[in-house]
DNA sequence: TTGAAAGCGTTACCAT
DNA sequence: ATGGTAACGCTTTCAA
């Protein structure tokens, strides 16, 4: 692969003037940049970015730290950072396949080792601690559906609490009285603070559930399939359902109605998250919205933010995000 | 951040030492290598990254060029490229916002840039011959989705004349007579071969399909709702309609039924891809398998044979896949 | 406007 | 086993 010293050569010129004509840098005559120009193309010369970034100190590059690609959630978060590397001429590197603490910490070293600008990091695992000391030594990272009081400014995350407390009063409102709960077994701080959320605003408002009516399983179709399954074999009534996610809730209804309940008209089901799923099941699902795409977003402006030599006061910006109600077909008025 | 020399300092060794023991050299000294891990530990030094690859001519990164993130289908494909980028412990480099030749070539032209080792590229809009000059550029380089005789084993791609052919045959063992498709509007080749397949395979059988009820709109939900709503509006009938993809076929259904047609007992719907959706949907989508993941993988697994040293036989792999029929609900035998 | 040369942080070869 | 140093491909300062 031809390099500048090559193209130099070629066009009679020096390095120096190659350099300056591929970063259009001052003081070039055209006829050296055509020349120049010329010989770039006839020897398919193309910049080694690596040897610029050493040079420069910079990588152009942002990196994101997720679970994995599949997960149509994580996707979207990847997607959000992308449109801002995009528009910023910067390139994205991705680095998954998180289970355990020590993967997410190699993961966030690899990231390192190719000294990103920013890193958008998507972490349950790891100790608030851990990523205390590594936002110290990273100006760019910036955490993403985590919140830590000690780097609050670098945190993007939703009120899940929140989150469990607006389902509550959605479902209230329809005049809802019995109520069951399907959650996550992950071990992660999301489910347990929408399901505390969802029985704390319960209570305030004098109702209650049952303990035999809060079921777990994994976070997906099969997982709500099977809690709904365990949710009906107790033979407990209820007419509203508050599920993890959308995927979960999917299973829900298909498995309810398998057993001849009718969605919203016997049982009212509440996703959350809103992913495309929601919008492609019948009945299309109630769910609350989670702006992951957009927190993305922000997270990577923040990164940016951080970076940049100027540092513009950006340690007021509102990082905390309510998810929204997003009201479809799978919840309805309880007669 | 500290570099290597600051560790030698520290550690009172020679550069060339931190590097033996960071690399796992031989001929290093307990001593040394205890030594050096403490001072690397204590300055916190992360290896640069950039200045690695300058230096050994290897990026250890897999590039990947697609249109977007958020469509499942090219999260699958990124996914399957992924597990082999971590496998050999490579990262993955993606270039994405595809709308045009010139987008697609400025992607591309960003990995090269990076020095890829291998890349894998959906390109719908690059020439073909644009493509093998790049081909024969770029050593790593495979085409994923696209055929190109020239360089036909770098492309991993799907029959989707077959496939356009096996929905027929499904179709019309269950008995179907009477026929509709919607394919997409997008100019590419693969809704017109399936939908060449399908009606080539109907003919052959004594069948056919009228010109009026072939509908065309946007891969989308919403454009397979509009194209039934078209469909429907000719008042023509037909029992089975073979749909150009999942996300068309569900928004197919929903139209049917919300216009009093029953899936499957009134009308068949066959969709294709079997991308997650399909599974979510009700009644389940019945569809073709496009094997993305398996087939990224194997697309990533042939660049890095490309680059390889031994050049292992690579030549007389089948890159041809077939798409696989998945019955599930949404179609039925026609009484 | 142009060129020479230093230096970015590594690795790898050659001495010792 | 260890150290010195050239080289990787580029940008940037300093002179000319």
């Amino acid at each position: 692969m031809a390099t500048i010293k090559d193209v130099a050569r070629s066009a009679g010129v020096s390095v120096a003037s190659v350099s300056r004509v591929l970063n259009k840098g001052p003081k070039v005559s055209q006829k050296t940049i055509e020349n120049v120009l010329k010989v770039v193309k006839e020897l398919n010369y193309s910049p080694n970015a690596n040897a610029r970034a050493l040079v420069t100190q910079k990588s152009t590059t942002i990196g994101v730290v997720i679970p994995e690609l599949v997960d149509p959630f994580f996707a979207s978060l990847a997607h959000g950072v992308e449109q801002v590397a995009r528009k910023k001429n910067m390139q994205l590197l991705l680095s998954t396949g998180l289970v355990s603490a020590a993967t997410e910490m190699q993961a966030i070293n690899l990231l390192i080792e190719r000294r990103c600008e920013v890193m958008v990091v998507h972490s349950k695992k790891l100790s608030d601690e851990t990523l205390i000391e590594l936002a110290n030594n990273v100006p760019g990272l910036v955490l993403i559906d985590r919140y830590i009081e000690a780097i609050a400014h670098r945190c993007v995350w939703l009120d899940n609490l929140e989150g469990g407390k607006i389902a509550a009063r959605h479902l209230l409102a329809l005049n809802h009285q019995s109520f069951a709960c399907i959650s996550s077994k992950h071990q992660i701080d999301d489910p347990l603070l929408r399901l505390q959320g969802f029985q704390s605003e319960l209570q305030s408002a004098g109702a209650d559930i049952e303990e035999s009516l809060i079921e777990y399983g994994e976070p997906t179709l099969q997982g709500g399939e099977m809690a709904t399954q365990k949710l009906l074999a107790s033979g407990k009534h209820f007419s509203a359902l508050f599920v993890y996610n959308d995927a979960m809730a999917i299973g829900a209804i298909s498995t309810l109605e398998d057993n001849g309940f009718k969605v919203p008209s016997d049982i009212s089901v509440l996703g959350f998250d809103d992913v495309l799923l929601s919008r492609y099941s019948r009945p299309k699902l109630s769910t609350l919205n989670y702006p992951i795409e957009e927190m993305a977003m922000q997270a990577a402006n923040i990164g940016l933010e951080l970076t940049a030599k100027r540092p513009t006061n950006t340690s007021d910006v509102n990082c905390k995000h309510i998810p929204r109600l997003v009201k479809r077909e799978s919840t309805s008025f309880k007669q």
